[in-house]
DNA sequence: CCCGTTCATCGTCTATCGCCGATGAACGAT
DNA sequence: ATCGTTCATCGGCGATAGACGATGAACGGG
């Protein structure tokens, strides 16, 4: 059941590629997950329990984004004793903008 | 009522840079808004009929997808005649790119 | 003057999002 | 063995997204 970023079906008329980039953005959508991500990136730790200091949202919640960002490939996830190694996957991040800047320049040049 | 892409109220503990920055990602995280975007920037013509056209959705659908690109502030809207004409704000959509660059950057070098 | 076309908006419906508290598993320490 | 901590997951709730059809305004052409 990977079905926490499962597109909704009327989605499904589009090509796949732009359902993919759109998916990608998807996850980076929301207020509370660009400041996770800012926040893995300028810590070491990464452990859940961190973020939810930083952000005052509940653990549950924290958790929950943790996993999106996870299954849109964005971010890395490692079980580490009782704790939860998070860190930024710089490369899916790197293909994202690659993908926007791609979409920028064909607007810019026409293909 | 300028509430198309207004905020939900928890987003409000996020720094406005993160709200601003999620918003416009919003914009562009689904299928068929890139597809629009993708038709606009190779085509001239930019009325709403030719994006129904091309996508298969009602054409209130689409013009509701429109909308909310234009208030994202990626396209650029002018009324003509009956028609309407939409075009890409390639500088704005270059703006959200250099967003997604720093977030990026800062994800690799620590700031 | 009447039609056909284009478009934005409204109302409605369903599915998903995003939040939370509660719960139980896993682990470390006492 | 027991307690405290960390975490993922579940269930529920309210709000939003995204789809559609219907409607009416604006315009051009016959």
């Amino acid at each position: 059941m990977t079905d926490s970023l499962a597109e909704p079906d009327h989605a499904n008329r589009a090509p796949p590629e732009s359902r993919a980039v759109a998916a990608r953005f998807a996850a980076l959508s929301h207020p509370a997950r660009i400041e996770i991500l800012k926040h893995l990136s300028a810590s070491n730790s990464c452990c859940c329990r961190e973020v939810v200091d930083h952000l005052d949202l509940a653990q549950s919640t924290v958790s929950q984004h943790l996993k999106i960002l996870v299954e849109a490939g964005l971010v890395r996830f490692q079980p580490d004793r009782q704790r939860s190694r998070y860190e930024v996957d710089r490369a899916a991040l790197a293909d994202v903008s690659a993908s926007l800047t791609a979409l920028v320049n064909s607007c810019c040049y026409g293909r």
